[in-house]
DNA sequence: CCGAATTGTTCCATTATTTGGAACTTAATT
DNA sequence: AATTAAGTTCCAAATAATGGAACAATTCGG
């Protein structure tokens, strides 16, 4: 019933934290804050039961429960996500070239990686602009509608791809979306080949990117980092000619890690 | 021996959740990832034990195991963070005012809330840097050495207070830093007639600011707003001006939320 | 204003999960 | 090759979670 096609965990049972975390999940993905009876309607649980994981979700701080009996998420997962990012290896080490290839396109560069069907964005290097919509970091978006998603499934091998993709369920964002595996496959393949992904207006309408692959030699990251614009300022002939620049940023990246992190492996 | 005196949960216990909550924190808060051993000796649980909880926080996502053997926070704590901040109702209504008083002044400014002993920082809004997430946003910062926490124990009655005072570690960041209650104490009855509170260089050398106190009605938000500089361009003189503008925009921000929030109450 | 319905909270015997010691496997060290 | 340390698996005993039902509080309809 969850209307959510973007799970980072395929519902796995982890004992009582399985459970728990399926409750963070649902009040965190909802709209707004949910009372009690939504929660209980949404988990299918007895009510004693319900109400004692949250309560205890409330205690450690993963929820908050305001004066109107409204679950809301809980600032300790600031805290804690705070912590998670600042001393993120890959991020420290890609971080600067985010800024290169910023500064040599002008244009919005992101990080991300593949977390189970998501990719979660690390990073997020924008011009001077004054809105703000660096929310984008720690957001989960869908591998199969995103230029780093595609890059990162271009990285995975003939197996793995096959059963992520049967895991799939497509969401048609814009009318460009990937709506089958096949279809999607395809497109991996040729990615696979050149080295870089394009999204045509795949997630958003009238906005494009160009990426390029980036993952770790244990493979513990599978990701990229992309150029992302609006379609009347990103040309697909400058998406192509970006594709060098994005290419070599991640090589750059690629690098770093083999020089940080390398030697230990 | 967590070195770290800033929790936000005094260590209550929750069942199980409790208690993988604490090898949370202290992952999280370690200075790099640590291996099982390392996490078996500040755990000190079976091994059996710990690393049964361990596989359970891997398999959620909430840690992250590298090729080398090495526990990290995991990135699934970067996505509830994300929602759990772009959806704080709090946060959404004070930034605009946050925006007009880091024009007005030209420095940065703080949003924060105080959970236990600690403040969370909410939102920062810098002069032309594009605000990240690694500023400070989501950091836990002591309540007795900040200007949004003196503020913010500002609004707590009496009683309160005292309890809480009670339970603080001092940890002395600066020569100005706070290190008894007694002090403390009387500085935020001070702070409490006045209606702004002074950080005279007591978290960090070099580093003043002015806060004003931010309550909603129903006291789940007791937090506060600051602008903050480096001393030599904030003379305390100036600071005693800007205690005006703070305090208006405070005002401003428990308006808005009177109009957003109160009605249902 | 009252009774009915809905919503939220507590209790406790049953059930399922966690626990922790020890045995075992694998990797590092001498 | 032998020795030590690091990491993993197993299972009976201890502990915590479960869920039905009773209870309290709030909201709703007449």
């Amino acid at each position: 019933m969850s209307s959510n096609g973007e799970n980072i965990t395929p519902a796995r049972e982890t004992g009582t934290l399985g459970k728990l975390m399926v409750l963070l999940d649902l009040v965190t993905h909802a709209d707004a804050p949910l009372r009690f009876t939504d929660i209980l309607a949404l988990a299918g649980q007895p009510r004693g039961t319900l109400h004692r994981q949250l309560t205890h979700l409330v205690e450690e701080g993963l929820l908050e429960l305001d004066g109107d009996g409204r679950y809301a998420p809980g600032l300790r997962l600031l805290d804690f996500a705070a912590r998670s990012w600042a001393r993120n290896e890959f991020r420290l080490i890609a971080e600067p070239h985010l800024r290169d290839l910023q500064r040599a396109t002008g244009e919005t560069v992101h990080l991300g990686v593949l977390r189970g069907q998501s990719i979660i964005y690390l990073d997020k290097v924008e011009g001077r602009q004054p809105v703000r919509m660096y929310s984008q970091i720690g957001n989960a978006s869908p591998c199969y509608c995103t230029g780093v998603g595609k890059a990162a499934l271009s990285l995975l091998p003939a197996e793995s791809l096959v059963d992520l993709l049967a895991g799939l369920s497509f969401t048609s964002f814009t009318a460009s979306t990937h709506v089958s595996a096949e279809t999607l496959l395809a497109e991996i393949r040729e990615i696979a080949d050149q080295g870089y992904a394009f999204d045509r207006e795949e997630h958003e309408a009238g906005i494009r990117c160009v990426a390029a692959p980036v993952w770790s030699e244990d493979r513990t990251f599978m990701g990229g980092i992309s150029i992302t614009g609006p379609a009347y300022r990103l040309s697909m002939e400058l998406l192509h000619q970006w594709s060098v620049p994005v290419q070599l940023a991640a090589a750059s990246i690629m690098e770093g890690m083999r020089v940080r992190l390398g030697p230990r492996r």
